[in-house]
DNA sequence: GTGCAAGCTCAAGTCAACTTGAACGCAAGC
DNA sequence: GCTTGCGTTCAAGTTGACTTGAGCTTGCAC
């Protein structure tokens, strides 16, 4: 950063985008095919990144990884910022998937705590694990 | 239960299973397939499943959907009963597991939230946005 | 005893998110 | 000027969790 002086942005080949996020090249191609990120620029057939989208990329990451978004819904959120109104949508569907998700975790995870520190044997014969494993909502067992 | 007296212990048919579980039939055989579920026992080829299948079934689903594990890692959860210790240690890895899961998919609901709230337009420009961003475990933008 | 719905097996297909491989290009170093 | 190394494209392969399809068997209904 500010190796050269003058007004070159910085632009980054694919490799060290890559490095930055841990990333392989691939990857980053692949999202590209996608229609999630593109090169500011080439040279010569190489791509090269400057910050903007660097920190798409790091956006991309955010959601796939925090929201557990898909790249199609990632794709459409920032498709969205263009002016669309889907994204608003998007976001309250998320809130609640996410909502949701956290306290099936949540409750997994007291669960694997309780069991850890009262049980010498595998979960299989605790009086608590019948409360949890039948309260799953996508389970019908209620129904006839 | 008890439509019949005596000690016929209620035996359920596989698409009886995958109707109260809201699954195919074909799941259930997968299952079976990959050594997580096995009928307690076939007329005439057709698999028969009672009481401690159909739970060990809720077993599965629970682990699966709320504490995000695979399919090979519940294998050898329900093994591990069967006497071995790496049961505990999969239990202590599970729970950091979720333990992080939770704190990042919080961080994504509530920021999310803040920006249904607050923008007009998708999340690209939110200057909150780039605290959240950027602060990912995977990336190693520290690094080199 | 014929028909039909459901089950069975085994192989192959699907989907998302990548990865890998083959075949080639270009720029720098020796 | 030729090799080396990283880049490129495009097609095909991989993984996990299933689903689907073809072809066959079974038991009940009529």
């Amino acid at each position: 950063m500010g190796e050269l002086a003058s007004d070159a942005i910085e632009l980054v080949p694919i490799d060290e985008v890559a490095r930055r996020f841990g990333l392989r090249a691939s990857t980053i191609r692949y999202y590209e095919e996608r229609g999630l990120l593109h090169p500011v620029s080439r040279q010569s057939g190489r791509r090269w990144y400057g910050p903007a989208e660097i920190r798409r990329l790091a956006v991309i990451r955010y959601w796939q990884r925090s929201a557990l978004m898909s790249l199609d819904d990632i794709a459409q959120m920032l498709a969205g910022a263009n002016g669309e109104d889907r994204w608003r949508q998007m976001i309250d569907e998320q809130v609640r998937m996410l909502a949701t998700r956290i306290e099936e975790m949540e409750a997994a995870k007291e669960f694997l705590e309780h069991v850890a520190s009262h049980h010498d044997a595998a979960p299989d014969g605790c009086p608590h694990y019948e409360t949890f494993i039948w309260e799953q909502p996508s389970q019908s067992g209620a129904r006839a």
